[in-house]
RNA sequence: GGGCUCUUAGCUCAGCUGGUAGAGCGCCUCGUUUACACCGAGGAUGCCGGGGGUUCGAGUCCCUCAGGGCCCA
């Protein structure tokens, strides 16, 4: 049963309302059955970004989160099944890190479990690693497990809040079984054709987490060094001097590089000069990315010291001479070359982080004359892992990789096309993907030394020594997920872990965005559900912010290209971000962090809606907390559809057929259906912002002009001055009920909490499964006449005389002259009643204007 | 250093394929009109970042410079 108009409508407590109503209707929900028989074609598939759960939600996500929810509601309202899961991410270095803190807890595989842990805090920790209790790993992992349960609902609760149309039945974890497998099954098909391999390389790797870490989440920081001069010997006993920020790193330095064209070092190169303190021979090397102008334009290369130390070492094939543990301290064995004399300078490095070190190598070189002058301090941009707090260093460790086009022009070209195969919204983020795959330097490392996180499906044979030998041991994919480190492998017994003959289990684990590439494979059940897979996939929509492109956006693509030979979904709708009123990136340490939910606790969702939904796709969006102006036009927007559907509705329902004959009702309409022609193209182009707009301008139009206009009529209160005017009542209240029906509509993907609850005065079931308003049902066949905004100025002009005589806009007129297009006149009575005007008369003329007004003698009072 | 993007009213932003500058907020004035005071009516406000070019005509197209932002080196 439709429900009550209540008296006073509010937008309070909209919220739960309808929440409850949606979950209880199964409004949002697949409908499978129904797309079966519908077919492909008729399902809109999103794949929806898995918030991080164990980080905190933010403005930018309910940005981002509202335009998917947009196209998702329009689709729905234009009859698409919608298949809208939501997903957390909740694997991965970032949950692993809370759960440390939150509980005052860290992993030591090394320990056995203890079912009856309990840790030190729960939500107090103090994040200090001296306060941690170490745990074994299986403590760890149900830690990690608890606590991001906890987390996502509160995520789910929010989304709720905000009105997400998601089918809450459709949800996954990263970490979730279902996504462990297909993230395993995943990488053993890439490891059978030949896209996954293990390879000892130069790894960025993060001291503190001890993991490495991948090309996609590095991020420069400017910091603070200093310019070391520091003297070569040459054979002849001349000196090369060279300019190095870290000198600590000396004794591994394998050679000088300078460019091919420096004729200053020319000669040199093809000789040798010795490294001081150390008296290593190093050879004196020409490549073309040596700096001419940066330092003396001649620099050591050290195994490692950052990427194009790499670059020189693969390309020139140069020494190996490792000093730097993984633990970031210099390693107690020299590398090779180092002998005699040297061996004692570098026993005073040992052990020492890399801090320390660079402090006793610069005494050093100052005492043995070295050292040229004063270090030279500057700025430089240094290599971190986005999460982390110290300098990534350069280790050779053993990893896994997925190509991802770095070292393979073909896949390269493939993904470039795959890039192109998709329509970005708007168009221009495309070039951001396609900067990233032409940027990529190496293949894509996806193993983390670390805990929480699907593991790596292998196994390794040991030799009669114990020592890993041949090919990995692979799962089948129905034995999927595995866990090699609490599993044995596939024929042996868990007894022969680490015996010789028997085998070990890998004990990495993937990086978190080797499951979230497969997002879509994870909510469409892959293998595990072929029917539905087929159903959805390729998606329809990929919806996200413009940070995650070089992450998320590529690895997705490079999975499905690799796995399927196809694009992962046919749209990319790419939001932008959020400001604060300085043009800044929003950020904590500002202070000024308003929290998503305090957010729509303010304002209601519906304000929070009309405000992410007025930015268009991939414009940044300023917010200031302080003076948040467009959730306040939003509430009042929602407001006034209450209050003006509530009027409407409040007009006497004409008995028999319902007719619209009224030449300005007719327009009314005719300009409607012009504004549903707009919106509707502009949300098949994925531009929201453009449909609210005209929807809402025309909402503003109907209300300040139209309504005022025929209200009296509609109360069948003029008598009117013709005999169309019988009709004029039944007319008025047809086509505003027609009007709000339609309205309502084409505002329920932005406000669906006010336009569900206006919709149910008048309905039983959602506006939100309701067809998308057409033309044809507004029963108008013509072209808007001009007649509205004729009258519309007719009016300006009669309420600025009354505005100019202070005379409030009730006051009566006697008389008014007006010249204006004789249409017009179509519309005298309406603009008669509404102005109280006694006798109108209309001249012929181009222009709007009020020649002659005359008020009538206002009573005292 | 390279790429992308933005620069329009005090503020936030629209201006689609070139044709006389728009909205909302804010501001000023007025109005207790039975939908709405979380209200209504009216009004003022622009070298459309600078310079050059194409064109009968340029916020709109081209070049260039300056500044902001983001990404990549």
């Amino acid at each position: 049963m439709s429900n009550a108009i209540p008296d006073k409508p509010a937008l309070e407590g909209l919220e739960p309302k309808w929440g409850e109503v949606w979950e209880a209707q199964g409004t949002y929900r697949f409908d499978r059955a129904a797309a079966l028989a519908a077919g492909p074609d008729c399902v809109f598939a999103i794949d929806t970004p898995p918030p991080t759960a164990s980080g905190s939600l933010h403005i930018g996500h309910v940005f981002s989160y509202t335009h998917m929810d947009l196209a998702a509601r329009f689709q729905r309202m234009r009859g698409q099944h919608l298949f809208y899961p939501m997903g957390w991410d909740d694997n991965g270095l970032p949950t692993e890190r809370r759960v440390q803190n939150y509980y005052g807890v860290r992993c030591d595989p090394s320990l056995p479990y203890d079912p009856d842990f309990t840790p030190p805090f729960e939500g107090g920790g103090t994040g200090k690693p001296a306060e941690q209790v170490a745990v074994s790993r299986r403590n760890f992992i149900e830690l990690c497990e608890r606590l991001t349960v906890e987390d996502e609902q509160q995520f789910e609760d929010l989304w709720r809040a905000l009105g997400l149309s998601v089918d809450w039945t459709q949800t996954y974890r990263t970490i979730g079984d279902e996504a462990q497998r297909v993230a395993q099954r995943a990488f053993l098909r890439n490891l059978a054709r030949g896209e996954a391999y293990r390879a000892d390389a130069p790894t960025l790797w993060d001291v503190t987490f001890r993991t490495a870490v991948a090309q996609a989440e590095l991020e420069d920081k400017e910091m603070p060094g200093a310019y070391h001069r520091v003297s070569f010997h040459k054979p002849d006993g001349g000196t090369i001097e060279i300019e190095t920020t870290r000198p600590e790193l000396i004794a591994a330095c394998v050679a000088l590089v300078a460019h091919p064209d420096d004729e200053r070092y020319q000669p040199y190169f093809g000789t040798t000069v010795r490294t001081p303190l150390f008296g290593v021979e190093v050879p004196v090397v020409a490549h073309h990315l040596a700096q001419q102008d940066k330092g003396s334009g001649i620099a050591m290369v050290c195994t490692f010291g950052d990427v194009t130390d790499v670059v020189w070492w693969r390309e020139l094939d140069l020494a190996t001479r490792p000093i730097l543990g993984k633990d970031g301290r210099i390693l107690a064995e020299a590398p090779e070359g180092i002998e005699g004399d040297g061996l004692a300078v570098y026993a005073e490095l040992a052990g020492k982080t890399v801090f320390s070190a660079k402090a006793r190598m610069v005494e050093l070189l100052r005492e043995s004359g070295d050292l040229i002058g004063d270090p030279r301090p500057i700025t430089h941009p240094v290599k971190f892992f986005e999460k982390g707090d110290k300098p990534l260093e350069i280790v050779t460790t053993r990893q896994w990789y997925i190509a991802n086009g770095a070292r393979d022009e073909q896949l390269r070209e493939r993904l470039l096309q795959a890039g192109r195969d998709i329509a970005f919204h708007p168009d221009f983020m495309r070039v951001r993907y396609e900067n990233w795959v032409g940027g990529l330097s190496g293949d894509w490392l996806i193993s983390r030394q670390r805990f929480f996180g699907v593991p790596i499906p292998v196994w390794y044979r040991l030799d009669e020594h114990g020592e890993p030998t041949g090919e990995p041991i692979v799962p089948s994919e129905d034995a999927l997920p595995v866990d090699p480190s609490s599993m044995p492998a596939p024929g042996f017994d868990e007894a022969q872990r680490g015996q010789p003959g028997g085998f070990v289990g890998e004990v990495d684990i993937m990086d978190t965005w080797a499951t979230s590439s497969l997002t879509p494979q994870i909510a469409a059940k892959w293998e595990d559900d072929p029917e539905l897979f087929d159903l959805v996939f390729p998606y329809d929509l990929r919806s996200q912010g413009q940070d995650i492109i070089r992450t998320w956006l590529f690895s997705t693509v490079l999975r499905a290209e690799l796995e399927h030979g196809t694009i992962p979904w046919k749209h990319a709708g790419i939001s932008g971000f959020i400001v604060d009123p300085d043009r800044k990136k929003m950020s904590k340490s500002k202070g000024n962090v308003v929290t998503p939910q305090g957010m729509l606790d303010e304002h209601g969702s519906d304000a929070v809606r009309y405000w992410a939904a007025s930015s268009r796709l991939g414009t940044d969006a300023a917010f200031d907390p302080q003076n948040p102006k467009q959730m306040k036009i939003g509430r009042r927007l929602a407001i006034k559809v209450l209050n003006a559907a509530k009027f409407v509705y409040s007009f006497p329902v004409p008995d028999g057929e319902a007719v619209v004959t009224d030449p300005l009702d007719v327009d009314m309409l005719a300009t409607l259906g012009d504004v549903v022609r707009q919106a509707t193209r502009a949300f098949e182009e994925y531009d929201h912002a453009r449909a609210l707009e005209v929807t809402e301008q025309f909402f503003w139009t109907f209300c300040d002009d139209y309504l005022e206009l025929v209200k009296e009529r509609a109360y069948g209160s003029t008598p009117g001055d013709a005999g169309d005017r019988v009709d004029g009542q039944a007319s008025a209240v047809t086509a505003l009920r027609r009007a709000v029906d339609v309205m309502l509509r084409l505002l329920a993907p932005v406000i669906p909490f006010a336009t569900e609850e206006v919709w149910s005065w008048t309905h039983d079931s959602s506006v939100h499964r309701a067809a998308w308003p057409t033309v044809d049902e507004l029963g108008v066949d013509a072209a808007p006449s001009g007649l509205l905004p004729l009258v519309s100025q007719a009016l300006i002009g009669i309420r600025r005389a009354k505005t100019d005589a202070k005379a409030s806009q009730k006051t009566p007129v006697a008389h008014a002259t007006i010249a204006a297009p004789l249409l017009l006149a179509e519309a005298a009575a309406d603009l008669k009643a509404v102005g109280r005007i006694d006798v109108l008369d209309i001249q012929q003329g181009d222009e709007v204007a009020v020649l002659a007004i005359e008020l009538a003698p206002t009573p005292e009072g």
